[in-house]
DNA sequence: TATTTTTGTCGAATTTGTTCTACAAAGTTG
DNA sequence: CAACTTTGTAGAACAAATTCGACAAAAATA
C-alpha cells in the first residue's frame, strides 16, 4: 500500500463544475501526495491533454455542456489506449453503470460516495487497473443470468430507432412518414412494434425511457 | 474588502456530493479564511446545524436523495429569518433562477461558475446581502414586463391542470375522458387549450415542462 | 441448406383525436 | 354595473393514428 500512494500517477481530472474538480483533485492529492494533476472543464482540453501528457488515470464526469461523455469514450482509447478511465457520475449506478462498464470504462462511481469509498476505488483502479462496486457487480451479474440486454433501446432495428427519436421529439405521424418518406401505416407499424419491444405502451413511457438510456 | 474578508462568517455547505462540499471548502476558507464552515448531506443536518448555531450563509444545492431543496426553503426562514441562502445548483438559470428568487433566495449560482465569479457572488452576498447575476437580472426584469408568470404551468386552470397531468402520465384522450367523466371532445379543447397556454404544441414538450417544474 | 424470425413496407377499415363553433356560468375590470 | 375574459362543457365534421392483416427481402438459426 505504501509503494502505492508513493506513486507518480498522473491524473486528468474532467468536470465541468470548478467545485467538484477542486474538491476531487484535493482527495487525489491526500490520496496519491505524489500525483500530478490535471484539469479540464471541456472535451477539447481533455484531448490535448491526453495526446500530450502520458496519463493513467482520467476521472470522467458523464455530463458535459458538450453532450454526454460517452461519445468521447473512444476517441480517449484510441489515443491513450493504457489510461484507466473512471465515470464520477450523479448518475444513479443502477440505471446508468453497465452502459458504462459495456462501453468499457475501468471504473463506475456515484458522486454521493463518501471520501473513503472514492480514495479506495482510486487506489483500486491503480494497482489492479479497475475497480467494480459491490452493486455493480450484482448489476453485471444479473444481467448476463437474464440475458437481458443493458439498454433495451438497444433492441430495435434502425429504421424504429429512427422513428423512435422522432417520436421523442415530438414529432407526429405525418411529420415522421414526411421525414422518412414512408406511408402513414408504416409509421404506425414502427411505433406499434417500438412499443412492443421496449414493453411500454405510450409515448410518456417512450420518452422515459429514453431519457434513461440517452445515447 | 480587506474587512469584509477578516470576518467570521458562518456557512452551511449542503450538498449530497462531498467532493462539491470539499470543493466549496475549500472556496470559501480562500475567500473568507476565518469563515467557520458546516457541511450537511441531507435536510435532516442542515436543519439540525441550523437550530444549533448561528448562521450567516446557507450555499445549498437542489437536488438531495430527500427531494428538491426548494421545500426546504420556508423551514430555513423560519428557523434563522437572517440567514442568507445560494443556491448552488446545475440546473440552468434561465430555466430555474427565477423560480428560487420567487421562493426568496438571496443568491443563484450555476455551477458551471468559475472561481472568481463564485468568490465575488460571496463576498457581495456577505456585504450585501444578495447577490443576483446579470444573467438573472435580466430574466427578473423580463418576466416584470412581460408579466408572464415564472412557472406557465400555474396558468393552467383547475381542469386543465388535471387534464394536463394525466397527459404526462401517458394517459390517452379517451382514457382522460373516462376518468374525468367527460366527452372526447371536452379533453381535445382542453388539449388545445393548454399547448396554447404553455406554448408547446405536442406531448413531448409539454412532458419537458413539467419535468422542469414539477411541483 | 431449409426453416424460422426479424425487418421494411403498405392498404382497407376502424378507432381516436382535433377543429371549429357555441353557449352558459363564473370571474375580472374599467 | 356593463362589458369583457376565462372556464367548463359538447356536437358535427374532419383529420390523424391504429389495427390487422399481408408479403417480400434479409438475417438468424437449426
Amino acid at each position: 500500500m505504501d509503494e502505492v500512494i508513493k506513486r507518480t500517477c498522473r491524473f486528468i481530472i474532467a468536470d465541468d463544475h470548478m467545485v467538484v474538480r477542486q474538491g476531487m483533485s484535493l482527495l487525489v492529492k491526500e490520496t496519491f501526495p505524489n500525483a500530478i494533476i490535471f484539469q479540464a472543464d471541456n472535451f477539447t482540453k481533455i484531448k490535448g491533454i491526453l495526446i500530450e501528457e502520458k496519463i493513467d488515470v482520467l476521472i470522467l464526469d458523464v455530463s458535459f455542456p458538450e453532450g454526454n461523455s460517452i461519445s468521447l469514450l473512444q476517441e480517449v482509447k484510441q489515443i491513450q489506449p493504457d489510461c484507466k478511465i473512471m465515470i464520477f457520475s450523479a448518475l444513479e449506478e443502477e440505471v446508468h453503470a453497465l452502459h458504462f462498464y459495456n462501453a468499457g470504462v475501468h471504473a463506475y462511481l456515484n458522486k454521493l460516495s463518501e471520501e473513503e469509498i472514492i480514495q479506495k476505488a482510486l487506489v483500486t483502479l491503480v494497482t489492479q487497473g479497475r475497480f467494480v462496486s459491490e452493486l455493480s457487480k450484482e448489476l453485471i451479474l444479473n444481467s448476463i443470468t437474464t440475458g437481458k440486454s443493458i439498454n433495451p433501446i438497444q433492441s430495435l432495428s434502425e429504421r424504429e430507432l429512427e422513428v423512435a427519436r422522432l417520436m421523442v421529439k415530438g414529432f407526429g405521424n405525418l411529420e415522421i412518414s414526411n421525414a422518412l418518406q414512408l406511408q402513414k401505416t408504416t409509421i404506425s407499424t414502427y411505433k406499434k412494434r417500438i412499443f412492443e419491444k421496449l414493453q411500454v405502451d405510450h409515448l410518456a413511457g417512450l420518452i422515459e425511457l429514453f431519457s434513461h438510456y440517452l445515447d
